[in-house]
DNA sequence: ATCGACATACCGCGCGGTCGGTCGGCCGCG
DNA sequence: CGCGGCCGACCGACCGCGCGGTATGTCGAT
């Protein structure tokens, strides 16, 4: 029993055929008969399809936040929380393969205050992963011959890149390989 | 004196824009004005703007395959040739900051025919590197306690991301960073 | 005379978005 | 309890625009 499933049903089928074709080769007659619901539904609920596709980024972005707040909220060693942090972000970037699709194609698709607004929950996301990062450092436990900016995005590459390449079909277990991942950026970073 | 400066010209002004805002988000008029010809001009040199795109993809893939053969072809110890493959791959990936744009965000919106000749080709590229890293491996150099699948995902997913942060007005030096990815990923991979 | 290299006016299509209308349920009132 | 009216949820035919692509013409070089 959903309050309105209508919305989420256009979502759903908006994630599934924007990771699919794109945002620009779906109509929006695509998507609400995929929903099975009319236009007319859908435009009682977002303003446009530019709205649609900003409610993926926004769930995304804020879950994602929240996720990483809880971890460090709930404090220990650094290492250990940083750890945790990175198998998190990795396991729900798997979770999320269609979404992470949307989310790092279609972003220039967004009107530009929406690119904006996007930008800078990233950015914040970024400054807080930074701020363990620096604690690390202070703490001698990663190296600092090399940027942090560098550390960083050799980080958030993988988390990017995983649409691409992992398969839920694949060999391989998404737990693990979040593992895996993991333990190659903290081998390569270690003082 | 170029031959047909045309076709350059177009190229050129088309990677930028697709760039900047998107394939579908850019329309043949825009680019052939940003080319200062006319439409009929471009339609003369190309078929489609489909074509324009995937001559955006040939350039790219031809060069980088091209620069792999030649440093394999030098031979040499596994792991001096391995260094000099993820430099390469990094700085020319740097070079080319607007084709990357256009590579990883655009590909889904090729006809599917080319869509497909780009992942043979990439997968050509990516199964030259994995015996690279294969031969490094039975050498005892490299760990094989991740799968190889894995370990290149890790790879390449820097060269994708570069695009996304890197700034050639930035302070960071292209080679530099070349340099440091390579031996943060080097790092990590080692047995 | 021929032909390649363009120029330009034009076309049809499919898109995002709209708008007048329908329908069921619920609330106040007598 | 019945009834009028109202309101939110939804329907779907329709619109105008801008797009990719084309057809016909021109012109200079060979």
């Amino acid at each position: 029993m959903r309050q309105t499933s209508v919305a989420d049903d256009v979502t759903r089928a908006a994630v599934e055929l924007f990771a699919a074709q794109g945002y620009a080769n779906t109509s929006v007659q695509q998507i609400v008969e995929a929903a099975g619901v009319t236009k007319g539904a859908m435009y009682h609920y977002f303003e446009s399809k530019d709205d649609l596709l900003f409610g993926i980024y926004d769930r995304l972005l804020a879950m994602q936040k929240r996720r990483m707040d809880d971890i460090v909220a709930r404090g220990g060693a650094v290492d250990d929380v940083l750890r945790a942090v990175c198998i998190d972000v990795m396991e729900t970037s798997i979770a999320s393969l269609q979404e992470g699709t949307v989310f790092f194609r279609s972003a220039h698709m967004l009107s530009a205050p929406r690119q904006q607004e996007v930008t800078r929950r990233r950015r914040e996301y970024n400054d807080e992963f930074a701020a363990l990062l620096e604690r690390g450092q202070s703490e001698g436990l990663y190296r600092t011959d090399i940027p942090r900016s560098v550390l960083i995005a050799h980080f958030f590459s993988d988390t990017h890149y995983l649409p691409q390449w992992y398969s839920p079909e694949g060999p391989e277990d998404a737990t693990l390989v979040a593992e895996q991942l993991t333990d190659l950026f903290l081998r390569s970073i270690r003082a």
